[in-house]
DNA sequence: GCGGATGTGGTAATCGTTTACCATCGCGGG
DNA sequence: CCCGCGATGGTAAACGATTACCACATCCGC
């Protein structure tokens, strides 16, 4: 179907050689004219290098593998954009995977993408067990993990400074007077023990013991959050203010919490994390901590790519600074306060 | 680095031929004690065949080409989500591609992506240029085109009956009372002019006339719904309902329509389309007109397969019905009316 | 006139598979 | 005894590129 090298060959009256060299224009040992007799027929036949050959014999495949806990959760195409973006522009392609948060299926991948034979893996892995990142490091394979990043495994990561952003988070509530906070999200992942672990120091650098009774156990959804909130209410805990391991968590809690009858702001503040679209887009307006998603990505592929090119290949890990992100669900001001013990 | 077929060979004291049968297990011409034989040293060796060179032997790369105007908008990812899924368990891998809703960056995906020699292409295309269309149904690429699919190009389509879903919501706002609506979205993709002739239709089964005043244009992002609504208000149109062309615009216009005052649902009822995740977390929650969207990417994809595998290659429009849900947007049933003529 | 640099382009091996075709063996039938 | 056949497994030619190596011509200085 396609026309191969051969043919432009015999039909440029030229070995598979030269078209090899003008096309990929890695050699420069032809000349002028010959140069243009061979464009020539490139562009009658419309000929186009077969990057699967190509890929074969020079052992690069320009493919990298992207793997994601869920691509339907929003925080992960903003980042897959500023993947994809850069990864274009380089000439290189992305393989989306997304593993549901399932270890079995993120090692299967990682086989099969290796029989793929890709260049790289960006991924954001499921869990705290590092053992196959280890194995990835042995084998060589360049890897950038982004927004999950197990320490201590000697692999490029970017990401945020988590347990700052918890920090913050709480902090600004803390301002606004409030001094029963919950925290709500899992407590498997050690992202999410990083924000826990900031809203604890928050706590106590304001002179205030965590109490296990304000922690709400939920998945990162908004099924999750509205669960979570839901345990908290039926423990009737007394609390006025709620940080949010993800927006999602956030706004679900937000639906349930309104549904009980609390109002929002002035009965309840809410934080969440993440800064996805839908924050500044739900009634009360979230107030949140920001991650740059897209510049996450595109920094990630950034990094791929130094060190496809053969740039320094000891680990770096890129932290990055969350930003909060006020807006109205925490109400105005030196408004909070009346759910103070 | 990783072990080769030769390799396995030598070590099982086979021919290559011999490791290739039974590791793809196609052919049977080999005895069970040389199976055996082989598979040892497979394992011990930790082959893994090269996909690479299965794929240029072989011409098919199990590799699928999926074209989105941007996965960042929260109905692709849903759609992604369904194919992938499909191609996971067939052992397919998906390559993303973004082309934001530009017709250069779509065709030379389309290229690129014939480079790479994928087995099929899965795109919701940009526009109704239909050219580059014909031109891979001439060339005999497997491809099904998904939530936007021209008419008349004769190539497979998995779409939802988008006229009917303008029309459905439409008489919604009409059963409930609801004479002067608005619509808002852009007015040049095929699939937002079906919408609009389904509204258009309504209207006109209820015995009034569509006005061009009550179209308001805008983008299909909630910056484009805010600023359709904006524009409704600049021009002082009395309306007390909109119909937007998707959730994203039906949220930016409430977004907008509550920074001027208007109270939702009581002084303006909205409906959406598409029935993204979001449609039922802001508030008021959302009344829509929901695409199965999962769904959608899970059919595209195994009638993919079926192309793949020889199935009947005459072209089938797959057109599914829309469906109405009916949230709070709009207000309880029986209260609408107030802006009547 | 000769050695060697330089510029140009061809030959053929190679990447790691698949598979058409052939070789060998054991066996049963004529 | 010979022939044909089924079962098994090896040989080698692809697939479509890249590239090391070689060949040849031209030209320079001596």
């Amino acid at each position: 179907m396609a026309s191969t090298i051969r043919e432009v060959a015999t039909a440029a009256g030229v070995s598979v050689a030269t078209v090899s060299r003008v096309v990929s224009g890695s050699d420069h040992r032809v000349s002028e004219g010959t140069r243009r007799r061979v464009r020539a027929v490139v562009a009658r036949l419309r000929y186009q290098p077969n990057l699967v050959a190509r890929g074969l014999k020079s052992r690069v495949t320009h493919t990298i593998g992207l793997i994601v806990p869920d691509i339907s959760n929003p925080f992960y195409p903003a980042i897959a954009r500023g993947i994809e973006d850069v990864a274009n522009d380089a000439g290189l392609a992305v393989l989306l995977c997304n593993t549901y948060e399932d270890l079995a299926k993120e090692r299967s991948y990682l086989t099969l993408l290796r029989k793929r034979m890709v260049d790289g893996l960006i991924f954001a892995t499921v869990s705290a067990n590092t053992g196959h990142l280890r194995m990835l490091r042995r084998q060589g394979v360049p890897v950038v993990l982004i927004a999950r990043a197990p320490e201590g495994v000697g692999i490029d990561a970017v990401l945020v400074d988590n347990r700052r952003g918890g920090r913050e988070a709480t902090e600004h509530l803390l301002r606004l007077g409030h001094s029963r906070i919950a925290f709500i999200g899992p407590h498997t992942h050690p992202v999410e023990r990083d924000r826990l672990a900031g809203y604890k120091d928050a706590l106590r650098a304001a002179g205030l013991r965590p109490e296990p009774a304000l922690l709400g156990d939920g998945g990162l959804s908004a099924e999750g959050g509205a669960a979570a909130a839901a345990s908290l209410l039926r423990r009737r805990v007394r609390f006025s203010a709620v940080v949010a391991c993800n927006d999602l968590m956030a706004i679900g809690a937000m639906e349930e919490l309104r549904a009980k009858g609390r109002r929002l702001p002035e009965d309840v503040a809410v934080v969440g994390f993440d800064d996805i679209t839908f924050a500044s887009l739900v009634e009360p307006q979230l107030t949140t901590v920001a991650q740059p998603k897209y510049r996450m990505g595109r920094l990630a592929m950034e990094r791929m790519m130094e060190l496809l090119n053969g740039g320094d290949r000891r680990p770096r890990r890129l932290v990055l600074d969350p930003a909060l992100v006020v807006r109205a669900s925490c109400g105005a001001s030196g408004a909070g306060g009346r759910g103070a013990s």
